[in-house]
DNA sequence: AAAAAAATGTTACTTATAGTCCGTTGACTT
DNA sequence: AAGTCAACGGACTATAAGTAACATTTTTTT
């Protein structure tokens, strides 16, 4: 379990809690739909601007979303 | 204050803390000392593998290093 | 105080990959 | 059957990663 994969499960994770869909979601934060998915499969090394909209739409602070990362 | 320089800032703090220069820091975790230089005054859209490479460095947690970010 | 050494800043560049945009497929639901 | 959702792929463009060269500032030594 890498750190990209830890980071996509935990935002997954939150997403779910909040009900709502990859798609819907990646809409909300203005993200390409694909390449959304293929950040919550750990897949993409994502950079801390997009890290932070993730947050943004999650309503969580960084330190928040990265807690037990 | 966008969140390339809050991260820039709260490693630096860090890095401070441990007392040890760019160029050592740079040094001890294998990432060319002008890359770290421009991390840390926020110039970079650094991606979370860089991120956990610092942290790891910075000898915190993920959740640790973005607390109050 | 001057000289030497160590630390930091910054610009400019190439290469590697982040991120986008088009689509398809399969599972599950109503 | 029709709709929603997630996973995946190919081809493309935008940008992060990484490095070199040089300047300036700060700290240490003599």
């Amino acid at each position: 379990m890498n750190i990209k994969e830890s980071f996509g499960d935990r935002v997954r994770e939150l997403r779910n809690r909040l009900g709502i869909s990859q798609e819907k979601f990646a809409l909300k934060i203005d993200m390409d739909r694909t390449y959304f998915a293929s950040v919550e499969s750990g897949k993409r090394n994502i950079s801390i601007e997009n890290i932070y909209k993730i947050s943004k739409g999650l309503e969580v602070s960084m330190g928040e979303l990265f807690k037990g990362v």
